[in-house]
DNA sequence: CGGGTTAAGTTAACGGTGTTAACATTGGCA
DNA sequence: TGCCAATGTTAACACCGTTAACTTAACCCG
């Protein structure tokens, strides 16, 4: 067996294994890969046989924490139209609260720019779709509007990718009561911000 | 009058500028206080009379940056309310894409923790509360729901938020029609995503 | 006007980083 | 068995933020 063993054998899944512990606690900008190599008990430069430099190993976690959310959004009940568009809204946010740090590390943009690391992107898109798909159901179940497609998932997409960000960043004031928060949003979503009273006339005077 | 002194006199400003140029270009990563003291022509240690450390010149232009958007979003007409709503998601929209190494300074997380930084803070709640005076005016005229005054601030802060982010950073798939694309989902909001049959009138959209 | 206090600059240095070059060791395959 | 490619090693380069100790200049006050 590997007794101090000159060839490592598991190297890419260490280094792997230990940025993403470093992440969890630090955030990314901790992740060091002399320190991540002195940790596993390997030089320095023994990660560049496993990894092109750190900005593809920092990829790399933000791959599998794209898997990781599609897989959670995966996990949502399809039966009720309504039930799962707010599921979906509930275990999106739950993701990035959960893992804070990886979630920044997906969406900080400033690593990782676009089209460096494909495989990324994929994983980004494979995640993008469940929640696509969830909508498109819902259309096609008479539930939502027949707006644009696209449309309509970007402005899923942004809600929840908005709540989230602002609420593990600590942005938003009056930060009780989280849990409602978020299906207080999708709700209001749903069903409109605008008092159902009237039709909507447009230049409305707005002096008492 | 100060030509090659050795008090500079405008050091802090020039640090500014010479940072937030930096900034536009290459993003906050980029930021090197050594290669900022070596353009302006000054020692490295020089700047520490001026800013404690990295992190404070950083938050310094995230102040700014908070600045700016507030006055942006200030300038839109307040006249009617629908058009002040969709204005102010405009104008945010449309400052995260004009300066998007800007924003995601401003609202990356990763640097900058939440109370390290009172002035930041402050202005970040300077801007805030544009957005949801707005919205207060908008359910004072009785064009929006009475909804919890933190829930509707919250779910719209949170939509062109995640719209600029996700924008600015290239997540969004069919990225074509892009004001087109703001204008819709600030509609979407506010019309509501749901078919309009629940109301109890009209209702002929069937499906099981 | 002169002198001292202090703000604002200097060089030198410490420990840390990512990364490359050149070399060493090993496992597996022809 | 012998070679080759994979996978490690040490040494080194060019940066980085930050601190300590020192120097210069500006200003205020007697």
């Amino acid at each position: 067996m590997p007794r101090a063993a000159y060839h490592h054998g598991d190297l890419h899944q260490q280094a792997h294994d230990q940025a993403l512990a470093v992440l969890r606690l630090e955030g990314d900008s901790a992740i060091s890969l002399r320190a991540i190599a002195k940790q596993i008990g390997v030089s320095a430069p023994a990660l560049y046989r496993h990894y092109a430099d750190r900005e593809s190993l920092l990829a790399e976690l933000a791959i599998s924490g794209f898997a990781a959310l599609r897989q959670q959004l995966l996990s949502v009940d399809q039966h009720a139209p309504r039930a799962a568009l707010i599921g979906i809204g509930l275990a999106y946010v739950a993701f990035a609260q959960s893992e804070p740090n990886l979630y920044r590390l997906m969406f900080g943009g400033r690593v990782l720019p676009k089209g460096a690391h494909p495989r990324l992107d994929q994983a980004g898109l494979d995640a993008f779709n469940v929640l696509q798909d969830t909508i498109a159901r819902g259309q096609r179940a008479g539930y939502l509007k027949p707006a644009p497609l696209p449309l309509m998932t970007a402005t899923a997409w942004s809600l929840v990718h908005g709540l989230s960000q602002l609420t593990i960043d600590g942005h938003l004031p009056n930060a009780d009561a989280e849990p409602q928060l978020a299906e207080g949003i999708t709700s209001l979503l749903l069903e409109g911000a605008i008092t159902p009273t009237h039709p909507h006339i447009d230049n409305n005077e707005d002096n008492p």
